[in-house]
DNA sequence: CGAGGTCTTGAAGACGATCAACAAACGTGG
DNA sequence: CCACGTTTGTTGATCGTCTTCAAGACCTCG
């Protein structure tokens, strides 16, 4: 049931047999959720915290005026609020963007795992830290890329990180979004994140039809996205 | 030397007198450092951590056409890069804005720490998750605000940060940056970030004279920011 | 087959970028 | 303590990217 999370773990450092079981003896209710369901609610007060097995789901910032923001995408593998486990209320949202297949990891069992696997503390602490470096790299293209830029940005992080858990085909890769979630996370309005996929297809670089995502010029991708994988930290060394 | 950073842990937890002593102990060389240099620069691998004592610093993330996104302030008791103590190799650079005091505290002790002090562990773990709810917090700002808010929202944080850490004099504060720096910050040109400066103080909403930022109306700029503090996780609460 | 959601297109307008120039403040050396 | 050079702040004009509004095409699923 775990395995996503044990391959993101094991794609940055060694994770011990002992570990693996500590982990998934730690998982407890499995739960199927359609789509477009929250997951957390900005102001819950988790007492587990969930891990995507299957599908996708966004963290979001919704604002008064109706509008959102979201700030992440998440992945199978993803400990999408592992961090309601320390800053205990939540200020934000995780809504399910497809059927997702979670895992629920009650606090308590998070909490020993900090008394008494430091090894696998750091491991979780720095799965967490990954999470601050994907933003830093959202922020970055928000400020200072272009809509095209951002969304090549985009494409080539989660076809990235679904290498990780195994879930490419080539180039190749499945993502159930709308093109106003997509907007939403780009920070565009709707109509322009479509003249901007336009413009990639348009390019040669991609194609994009239903949930599929096929990029078709990986290098001129990268290089419209001036993309750099380090942020992801995909490396393996003692932690 | 660490008082700061034990303000800023014991808003969001106790902190035990043990507790207190292992972080005071574990600190290492002090450094004054002038303005505009780099504490940390991007493929470092540092094998210590950098905690600011005294004045501010900017986190950052260059491109290739040398714009500067930067993606963090840093104030007096933030560990900048205690990230980098998981993480191995910078994925971005940490520069100073002011002259600066800062403590390194070697890696080894902190990992000491995660072995020998779960608690502290978890308190430091959660400082680094409140970094990452900042970013979330700038980029829902970035993607769907616009300038004036953006800015009443940044004015917000870094009252409501130095508050912690004892940093305010009434609604007034110290706070050394350009306006380059600050349309970095907010993904504004300079020119564009003056303009909007101007805008909040025709408004009367802030007075803004060298290094000093007073807010004259502090209801009014929390309102053009819908700023809620609750992403900073400042309670007291068992972590 | 119909209805709601999603995608696509066009036109107008706003927000912020860029370019260029000048004013003010600051710091450094004489 | 003043003179001068450099950095920082300010203003105006023009341009481009992205937003908003509106409407129509397409698609999917009951």
């Amino acid at each position: 049931m775990i395995e996503p999370l044990l391959l993101k773990l094991a794609a940055r450092d060694r994770v011990l047999e002992e570990e693996r079981q500590v982990l998934a003896s730690s998982a407890g209710r499995v739960r199927e959720v359609g789509g477009r369901e929250d997951l957390v609610r900005p102001g819950d007060r988790p007492t587990e915290s969930c891990l995507i097995v299957e599908g996708v789901a966004a963290r979001y910032r919704l604002f008064e005026t109706g509008r959102r923001q979201i700030t992440e995408f998440h992945l199978a593998g993803d400990f999408v609020d592992l961090h309601s486990f320390l800053l205990k209320v939540m200020d934000h949202g995780v809504v399910t963007l497809s059927r997702c297949r979670v895992v629920y990891v009650p606090h308590e069992r998070l909490r020993d795992i900090t008394e008494r696997h430091p090894h696998l503390t750091r491991l979780l602490w720095l799965s967490t830290l990954i999470d601050g470096a994907i933003h830093r790299e959202w922020l970055a293209g928000a400020g200072r890329r272009n809509a095209a830029s951002q969304m090549a940005h985009l494409i080539c992080e989660l076809f990235t990180r679904l290498e990780v858990v195994h879930l490419t085909r080539g180039t190749a890769f499945r993502f159930p979004v709308t093109q106003a979630e997509l907007g939403d996370a780009l920070g565009l309005s709707t109509v322009h994140t479509n003249r901007t996929l336009q413009e990639l297809r348009a390019e040669g670089l991609i194609t994009w039809r239903g949930d599929e995502i096929k990029i078709e010029d990986l290098d001129r991708l990268r290089a419209v996205a001036e993309f750099d994988p380090a942020y992801l930290h995909i490396y393996r060394e003692p932690r």
